[in-house]
RNA sequence: GCCGACUUAGCUCAAUUGGCAGAGCAACUGAUUUGUAAUCAGUAGGUUGUAGGUUCGAUUCCUAUAGUCGGCACCA
């Protein structure tokens, strides 16, 4: 997909492209006062205060229309550089704009402005030289924006756009965004039975149909084995818990309006529980540690809930019952550095076995101004920050850097991925946190026989397997690697009247060595039934008939390809066998 | 939660300005006995998300509510 922010081309296009929309909408709607309109990655938006008035769906064709004729038009764009004062008295009665300008140091910065024909408006520049040269947009998205980003502000009117240099590159793109929503997970998980809602269970609760199901066993079984082979041990802990629990960990400060509301009974409080670090401190605590048993590795796959507000939810991507890969490491300081360079190693394996490229790195820092989300001391923010930054550099990893993404409790180095309809996600995350280890007061016996207190590192490979599955559906367009398949094989009796039987024979040698398969011997033609396997997207289709069953043999033909291949069933098993045990993905 | 839109059969979608709610697929029944992406015929399937209101009459208009979708805000 292409990327208006970065393209300079394209970034100047779609720069001026919004100074013609916010032109059309001064010409549709006189009132209207503009705060800023910048390019981002999927194009551009303008953010609007057009008074007590709303756009609706039915408006974004009525601005176009506008738009075409300024384009048509044809006016040259100009340029202006002005002082402070200039700008001042220029946009004086402009609120939005006299609030940008006075932020703006008046020695080092250039304030510019663009005019075309009857509109004037402050800009950074470049623009294209002449509105004419901006004829294929399309406005694609409008909806209320916070001013500021901040919810206790007005609702201000945002409108999104693209602007391409052609007519055919503008049908490209819209193409794009509409194959991109033929593998939303949410389609391909309908399609692919793997997971429902229904609104009488609950809004943002999944349900997980067999399909899905047999995945999520077989993620969790994956991604245990890779921990147990690094010394991990696994746990359960229960889904509710008290209050007190989370008051001590800080969550219920934090977090309170997040969770689902507090459960009383018999004089105790108790919530569903919104993650299970707390669990894990306390087990921690259980018993005494010597320095020479850290770095203890408790993980879960662990069931947790969020009351996610209704905006938020999508699909599994984003839910309010989830489930999590988790784990805390319990470290000395000196082993700090090594546990982290180990979890992000396994990053990078994981993705590599499925194939994910498109991933990256980021270090997620404190907001240094946000002393209510970020408390502590400034030292301790500093130096786990710098550890992390530290060990990240040294991994060698390509990565950027967040302000104001850390969670309350320390930094992360989170691994951000980009769902079907562009949603920056995050999929694996590493936390580095010296908080919680003192909030229960952890501890472990030092080598001269003193009380030291270890450092916690919370971690989550497949993230939340139900996001993990989301990303997997939308990459793979649900074409799954034969070892993830729910369905991995069907066998097809050419005539079920009579090849049922060897068909069954087929299936049931199959079945006993662990392959997933079922056998459709309905009464539809053969063509009906390969049709409907690759619907299905059910990875190996065989088909049996005379000369199969006279041969002992199978006829494979697998998922997207046309191919026909003949051979004996053995061969076939174990070319399966291969392919299963390789975690081979789909090319 | 905020702004906007949407909700019709199991699924995907139709239904002139308010006038008897339809199609394809799936399901079921029968015929056909199949060699690589849809065999033919028939049957059944709905208080049009829910609750009110306007009207002789509401899928259509109004109000409320739930859910979904696109953004915004949030995201331990």
């Amino acid at each position: 997909m292409r990327n208006f922010k970065e393209d300079a081309s394209l970034n100047t296009l779609n720069h001026s492209c919004a100074h013609m929309m916010a032109q059309a909408v001064k010409h549709l709607y006189p009132q209207a006062k503009f705060w800023v309109g910048p390019v981002v990655e999927e194009g551009f938006y303008y953010d609007i205060d057009l008074g007590d008035e709303v756009i609706r769906d039915d408006d974004l064709p009525k601005i176009e229309k506008e738009m075409k004729k300024i384009a048509k038009d044809g006016k040259k764009i100009v340029r202006r550089e002005l002082s402070k004062k200039e700008a001042l008295d220029m946009f004086g009665d402009d609120p939005y704009k006299v609030d940008l300008i006075s932020r703006m140091d008046e020695n080092e910065t250039v304030i510019s402005c663009y005019s075309q024909g009857d509109f004037t408006d402050l800009c950074r520049g470049p623009h294209v030289d002449n509105c004419k040269m901006l004829k294929n947009f399309k406005l694609t998205k409008h909806s209320g924006a916070y001013w500021k980003g901040d919810k206790n502000n007005k609702v201000l009117q945002r409108i999104y756009g693209v602007c391409l240099p052609s007519a055919e590159d503008l049908q490209d793109h819209l193409n794009d965004l509409e194959d991109a929503k033929q593998r939303d997970h949410r389609k391909l998980g309908k399609e692919l039975e793997m997971f429902m809602f229904s609104d009488v269970v609950g809004s943002g609760l999944p349900m997980w149909l067999p399909n899905g199901f047999t995945i999520r066993r077989l993620l969790s079984d994956y991604i245990m084995d890779k921990e147990l082979a690094q010394g991990y041990v696994h746990v359960m802990t229960p889904s509710v818990a008290s209050t007190k629990l989370y008051k001590v960990s800080g969550h219920l400060e934090h977090y309170k309006d997040d969770m689902f509301p507090i459960m009383k009974r018999e004089g105790d409080e108790y919530v569903l529980r919104p993650m299970n670090c707390p669990e894990h401190m306390i087990m921690y605590k259980s018993k005494l540690h010597s320095y020479r048993d850290l770095p203890v590795r408790i993980a879960e796959i662990a069931n947790d809930f969020r009351f996610e507000a209704g905006g938020a939810l999508t699909g599994i991507e984003r839910s309010r019952a989830f489930t999590q890969n988790d784990s805390h490491l319990f470290c000395r300081p000196d082993q700090i550095a090594d546990e982290i360079k180990a979890v992000t190693q396994l990053v990078l394996d994981v993705y590599r076995d499925f194939g994910f490229k498109e991933y990256e790195f980021r270090l997620s820092l404190r907001d240094k101004e946000n002393t209510e989300k970020y408390f502590g001391n400034d030292e301790l923010w500093e130096r786990s920050e710098a550890e992390l930054r530290k060990v990240i550099q040294e991994m060698g990893v390509k990565y950027y850097e967040a302000e104001g993404e850390a969670a309350f409790y320390g930094p992360k180095i989170d691994v951000q991925v980009r769902s079907a309809l562009g949603h920056d996600v995050t999929l694996s995350t590493i936390q580095l946190d010296y908080q919680l280890p003192e909030r229960f007061e952890l501890e472990y016996v030092d080598s001269d026989g003193s009380k030291a207190r270890p450092v916690v590192i919370h971690r989550a490979i497949l993230g939340s397997i139900d996001r993990f599955v989301a990303f997997l559906l939308e990459e793979t367009k649900g074409n799954l690697p034969l070892w993830l398949a729910p369905r991995q094989a069907v066998v097809i009796p050419v005539s079920p009247e009579n090849h049922r039987e060897y068909a069954e024979e087929v299936a049931a040698r199959m079945k006993r060595e662990g392959i997933r398969t079922e056998v459709d011997a309905r009464n539809e033609k053969l063509g009906y039934r390969i049709r409907e396997a690759q619907i299905k997207k059910i990875p190996v289709e065989i088909v049996v008939g005379d000369g199969e069953r006279e041969s002992g043999s199978v006829t494979v033909r697998r998922y997207g390809s046309r191919q026909e291949t003949k051979m004996s069933l053995q061969e076939f098993l174990d070319a399966v066998h291969a392919e299963i045990d390789g975690k081979v993905m789909p090319q």
